[in-house]
DNA sequence: AATTTGTGAAACCGAATAGTTGCACATATA
DNA sequence: TATATGTGCAACTATTCGGTTTCACAAATT
């Protein structure tokens, strides 16, 4: 059961989810009435977003509001990171490195 | 089959490749070597990754060459855009969100 | 021409996944 | 207290996924 933040947004009903709690804090519920899918769904997909911490709830009464833990999605930028130093590089790498290999082969 | 970049990048071995190609293009076999998998299994993953377009190839004789298609990886970037909007803000708007909910409750 | 090498693709398998159904439990409300 | 509501969780099912094995084919090498 491999839980990590990049298979937790591989799901777009997940990605879904993700954006509509980013502003406000929404319960299960709510967030059913959303989609074209059960509370019972949305409540799994809700398991596994705090599973990686991804989101964080807290208990009103009966009813919990789940809102976005958005120091978590950083990581996804975090990732990023690396390939931003590529894309902002004018030319491209790719082509000459490409090059590069096939003079040296032969 | 679903096929998006979202669910491409959500496999380790699979970001695993994407870094490993980024800066240079590589042969499936070059790929294989630096994990412990064999060649056809980076092949189906090279196939995934070419069909949501985050890799090219470039035939070299009989060798295959795979590089990553980086303005692709923007599209991440993009999909982080509405986040980062939200964690650049100082003050837990969350909080102040879920806070306002329950004064309109009462 | 025969053999080796690099590759894609199909068939198969065990594991994981998303969704549904049904149940249990706690908190409101009548 | 009885009923309605909000929720989590377990069991089940169809589908997908990652990996292995096997085969086919084309390009190099002998």
């Amino acid at each position: 059961m491999r839980r990590d933040i990049f298979q937790a947004i591989a799901d777009p009903t997940r990605r879904a989810i993700i954006t509509l709690i980013a502003l406000q804090a929404m319960t299960p519920n709510a967030i059913a009435d959303n989609f074209h899918t059960t509370r019972q769904s949305v409540s799994k997909h809700l398991r596994i977003l705090t599973e990686c911490e991804l989101v964080k709830q807290k208990q009103q009464g009966r009813e919990i509001y789940y809102s976005l833990e958005i120091e978590k999605m950083k990581e996804i930028d975090k990732w990023l990171n690396q390939f931003r130093k590529i894309w902002e590089t004018r030319f491209n790498q790719l082509d000459q490195v490409l090059s590069t290999i096939k003079k040296q082969k032969k």
